[in-house]
Order: structure tokens, then C-alpha cells, then sequence
DNA sequence: GCCAACGTTGGC
DNA sequence: GCCAACGTTGGC
């Protein structure tokens, strides 16, 4: 199984909102760029864990963890002319963009912000959401990474 | 709100 | 296939 750190802006979608859903479970639509959606359709899979990250608000950090609980499967928000994330060059016969299914496993008592992350940053060298210019919105994370950022 | 970094698009 | 223009991300 792997690790993962996902971001979402709190005001659009925040850990509590997954936590306040019937099943707490949430579909991760809107991802539009082709590393992630490659990382969805090759490297996750059911039982993957992942951080839930909170981004361009006041204080960006780890708030949670979340189980991957589907495989990668078409985001049927590409087809929907009304969203925001509608493709038009985008077919259900060849979609385009992938998502996963995402359900709550717990809040952290305290969050990891990101400012703790690079004030750790010797001991979570190579990790890849405190890379320079690092902008994708899912990366991995590896088991000592992970074990090491709960600790904290 | 600014701006640096980086991905995507499209003309050539 | 190059590269300039443009859009988006996200920390500050």
C-alpha cells in the first residue's frame, strides 16, 4: 500500500466537510492535470492512505487522515457542461480525467502545518509538497515520511 | 492582492 | 518540436 498528500482549499472542501458526509465518503473531482491523473489511473489503489492538506488558507498543513477507497474511475464532472471543470474535448467513450474515492479515517489532534514540515525539513528531506515550486495538488509521500509527519 | 513557479495551449 | 503567451496554484 502507499502514502499520498492530498490538497483541498478549506473554504471549497475541508476535512470537516468530509467528516459531515452521510457515509463520509467523497468523490476527488476537479483534478485536471495529468500527473495526478496518472498517479490516480497507476499508482493508487484501495487501501492507500492519505494526508488531508489544507491550502491557500490562513494556516496550510496536514489536518487528517483519509482511506482511498476505489480505484481510479472516470470524474463524470468532465462531462457536465455546467461544471467547472467541464471538458468539452473530453468523451465518455475516451474521458480524459480520473478520480478517486476518498472516506475519513480521523482528524489529527493537532495539525501539522506547514511551517512544522519545513522546520522539519532535514528529517523530511525529498518530500515532495516542501519542493521548491512544487504546485500538484496530490504527491507521495513514503512510509518514513508518513510515520515521521504523524509523530509530530 | 502580489508574484513566482510551472503546466498547457497554439502559432509557426 | 520550439517557445511565447496565458492561466492556475498557492504561499505570503
Amino acid at each position: 500500500m502507499a502514502y499520498w498528500l492530498m490538497k483541498s482549499e478549506p473554504d471549497c472542501f475541508s476535512i470537516d466537510d468530509l467528516a459531515s458526509r452521510p457515509k463520509q465518503t467523497e468523490a476527488w473531482d476537479g483534478v485536471r492535470n495529468y500527473q495526478v491523473r496518472n498517479m490516480f489511473r497507476d499508482r493508487f489503489d484501495v487501501g492507500d492512505q492519505a494526508f488531508f492538506y489544507h491550502s491557500s488558507c490562513a494556516e496550510p498543513g496536514v489536518v487528517g487522515v483519509v482511506d482511498i477507497v476505489s480505484k481510479a474511475y472516470p470524474d463524470p464532472t468532465q462531462f457536465d457542461p455546467a461544471s467547472d471543470h467541464y471538458d468539452p474535448k473530453s468523451t465518455p467513450e475516451n474521458p480524459r480525467w480520473l478520480l478517486v474515492d476518498v472516506r475519513y479515517r480521523r482528524k489529527l489532534d493537532k495539525p501539522v502545518t506547514l511551517a512544522m514540515l519545513k522546520a522539519n525539513a532535514a528529517q523530511l528531506a525529498g518530500l515532495a509538497v516542501l519542493a521548491p515550486g512544487s504546485r500538484l495538488s496530490v504527491t507521495p509521500v513514503s512510509k518514513t515520511h508518513w510515520d515521521a509527519i504523524l509523530a509530530m
